[in-house]
DNA sequence: GGGCGGGACGTTATATCGTATCCAAACATA
DNA sequence: TATGTTTGGATACGATATAACGTCCCGCCC
């Protein structure tokens, strides 16, 4: 992402989070500014490094902390079959997106299909689950890389 | 599951693999009745305390390599978002099923729902994404913990 | 039977991911 | 300023997963 574009995603957070009198902090603020300046998913370790500043290491409960904040307020996705986490696109309306994988080139690309969550919520009901969270992610090859025969 | 069932599983599955021209040898046999034995998932290391025999304590690759074995065979299922692992209620053809993850009473119910796979099917070919693998969870509350207000 | 090749397994060590705990600093409120 | 709450720092540890290397075993061919 662009850095104009990582602002407007920050600028964004910011007044959610002022709507919901929950504080973006500076360190949730700069976890979420890595994920959204990242090209692809980032691990927990990864944003610490990225965190990292000078000499001054941080500590692993400082991130994950941030991350749960950041998850919470529906601001980044944990990809579960990456152990990764992602910024998301559109942080507005609460939604459970899915997830399209590339393994040959990393990228992940965040739809809303809303035909995958219809059918979801069909098979829920028909055996009485109430669900809470949803978790689609499907792994395999994007079509720039298939293309290239990767 | 109960012991005739899980010793059905395992010559199901035995049969699947000669048919296959893969050796289902003796750890991966034990792995996978431990697995299906179980009313729950399981994680890497429960099945490897549940494979020590007397004294000798096993490494963690042995279950992780016949884990991964199993899950190429198609008769075990990992759920990303436990870090865990489940035998396949049926392995006889190639399947992407879904899982409802219940977190009061820790069930798990492996569904095989066609609209679901359908819509997931559809939201790939329109980005031209190939799919190779497919992680549906859905975390909530299952009928039987709902009614009792869990 | 003897030799060969490949797959399976044992073992050690280590990488990676995530959390419990305790205390200090920052902040909101009055 | 006093006070309670939220946030963050630091240490330690637990849980999950893999790299690397050597050995054994099995099937196959001679």
């Amino acid at each position: 992402m662009e850095a104009t574009s990582v602002n407007q995603v920050l600028d964004r957070a910011e007044v959610l989070c002022q709507g919901r009198g929950v504080r973006l902090t500076a360190q949730r603020r700069r976890v979420l500014s890595i994920l959204c300046a990242s090209p692809r998913p980032l691990g927990a370790y990864e944003i610490l490094d990225a965190m990292r500043d000078g000499s001054r290491a941080l500590a692993p409960p400082t991130v994950y902390r941030a991350l749960d904040f950041l998850l919470e307020q529906g601001l980044v996705h944990k990809l579960e079959s990456l152990h990764a986490f992602v910024g998301c696109n559109h942080p507005e309306h609460p939604h459970s997106s899915q997830f399209l994988i590339c393994n040959a080139c990393g990228e992940v690309t965040e739809i809303e299909d809303e035909a995958i969550a219809r059918s979801l919520r069909t098979a829920a009901r028909e055996t009485g689950f109430r669900a809470q969270r949803r978790v689609v992610e499907v792994i395999g090859t994007c079509a720039g890389c298939a293309e290239k025969g990767r």
